[in-house]
DNA sequence: TTGAAAGCGCTAACAT
DNA sequence: ATGTTAGCGCTTTCAA
């Protein structure tokens, strides 16, 4: 058989023999280059799909210097928005013939330096999605992960574009849309304290809060998940709040959840709003008020900044602020008339 | 600067010039080979340190003839249930140093040998989520993708192990649960035509018929998200069936969320199940009557599936046949007494 | 115990 | 237009 190099598997070496050429030819015809003979480029061609070669991508990338895979560090896989930025990155990437390695750091923000270094060193660049490690720590790692992208976070170390969604205009844009329903007490169910995006929606409310010295605004710890909605009830409850403002679509969706059970009629005794837009706000019931985030372009977009990082094309890219759009449905009404019960 | 290879990078030839060693005694170091004195292990490990020395893994991996990398191919990475897998996947071969690579067919089945192949060659194993091409082209490509694991689908190809969800005997579940509330005029909303796990379903569909002979089943076209459910709506109600067997709970959710705008009342007028036991489904209003699959569980069987094959440890593995549980909850109740409107 | 050298599979500069 | 040769960065025989 033509099984000869030491791994067992069909070589550059083997396509070469048959076809009565050297490696190099062999190399040249794979890669198109078309400085070989026709009759010659035909024959090695044939070999190669005679003994069904295909070359090593391993021995390539070390000759190449490059690996044709990105990577992206995420601090939960089972988060939906996550799950949507990957699935964008890893559609535009394979666009350009580039693959995509998934790193989980399980937010385990301890982690994320050393998985991030692991992932960059097997690719051509990294994203790194929200991570949960501190200013200092991810400055320092920064340079030695470049050609690096940021999502939703950024960095004083230079060259590192970012992408971050502006959940503090989110944020406020949905507070103001329950005020003018008439709500005047709010409360915000916050989300995980290490994230920078609960951070972002904290200084919008501050903002918010400014401008409406008549509003009241409850801040209730929280997380990120349906739980966490589900057991805020009590709390929601107790706040005497009309209008809730949930860290996300999630939570709002274990807080409707939670409220159905207990009677509460959403949105005629308590209105509620999400964030992220996810396909299911579509489809809870009632539907869901949120503020919508183009999550898929940004995965999409990550990858673009990162490949003229790749490409060394010398446009600063300063990265892109998204703005969310406000996305009213059946979850936010008017406040009612007495306090909800 | 120590910076001398071609990449910019520092290698094992920068370490070993600064520990007066050669690369083979650095290489030895890395490796933790105790055969090397102690005091020039010391030297070699402070250099490193010093340098901020990282192997690279592409040279390791050309070396070594492994990636540690395993791939995963899965038809659409947007579905719930390819993302719980790819968690559980990632989650179990993280735990023994293995990073994972994915690939997303996007439902284009003739793309699915080129990109498993691709996969393959960068990695040390693959997984193969419910690939829809055919089987007799699953069976040719098999052999040359070992180590390799199906999940959702066999093979006649030997020594590749299949985990498959018996999606037959949940279906049948779900309709006996339909019928034991009364109701006799079923409808399926079926999945994508290409689906292995639709095709399971209508053969559990099919036995259950044969043993409910007075039970009306409708058959009913359809797909694997919310719109195909909100979509069905009008062919559910012209059907007259009080039961609805949707795909999945996506379906279901979607078809919920019409029913309720046309006014339509789940579970008094129309009970709906849906499949999977999704995060969601506990959420939904009425929350969701499913047939709950142990996803991320089968994400971890299938490494450790394809860690035993890549260990080359001989235990014959035929795979693992997963049977869901009935998880009852509010979308399904009795029958009502008039046929639904 | 250590170094020199071969080799993993490929690409590319150089030579012919 | 093609072959020879030298790497890419690492591991691992084989000598010493």
């Amino acid at each position: 058989m033509a099984r000869k190099s030491a791994t067992g598997r069909i070589g550059i070496a083997d396509v070469a023999l048959k076809a009565g050429v050297s490696h190099a030819t062999v190399s040249r015809v794979m890669n198109g280059n078309f400085t070989v003979d026709p009759d010659i480029a035909a024959r090695v061609r044939a070999a190669a799909v005679e003994l069904k070669y295909q070359p090593n991508p391993v021995g390539r990338s070390l000759a190449l210097g490059k690996t044709d895979t990105i990577g992206i560090v995420v601090p939960d896989l089972a988060n939906p928005t996550f799950q949507a930025i990957l699935r964008g990155l890893s559609r535009a990437a394979a666009q350009d013939g580039y693959r995509v390695l998934i790193a989980d750091s399980f937010e385990v923000s301890s982690e994320e330096a050393i998985l991030a270094g692991e992932a960059r060193r097997r690719c051509d660049g990294l994203v790194l999605c929200a991570p949960r490690m501190g200013d200092a720590e991810l400055a320092e790692i920064a340079p030695s992960l470049h050609p690096l992208v940021l999502i939703n976070r950024t960095t004083a170390a230079p060259g590192v574009p970012s992408l971050v969604v502006d959940y503090g205009l989110g944020v406020q844009a949905l507070a103001e849309h329950l005020v003018e329903l008439g709500h005047t007490r709010l409360a915000f169910l916050a989300g995980p304290a290490g994230s920078a995006s609960n951070g972002l929606r904290l200084e919008g409310l501050a903002v918010f809060k400014a401008s409406h010295a008549h509003v009241d605004v409850t801040m209730l710890d929280g997380g990120s998940d349906f739980d966490t909605g589900h057991e805020a009830v009590d709390a929601v409850l107790a706040s005497g709040a009309t209008g809730i403002l949930a860290f996300n679509d999630l939570v709002a969706m274990g807080l409707m959840s939670g409220l159905h059970e207990r009677g509460v009629n959403v949105p005629a005794d308590i209105s509620v709003t999400g964030f992220d837009d996810i396909p299911f706000a579509r489809y809870t019931t009632p539907t869901l008020t949120t503020a919508a985030v183009p999550i898929a372009e940004l995965g999409a977009q990550a990858w673009h900044q990162l490949r003229a990082l790749i490409r060394q094309e010398g446009t600063e890219t300063p990265g892109v602020r998204y703005q969310p759009r406000l996305e009213i449905r059946s979850s936010s009404g008017s406040a009612p008339v007495s306090p909800a019960p």
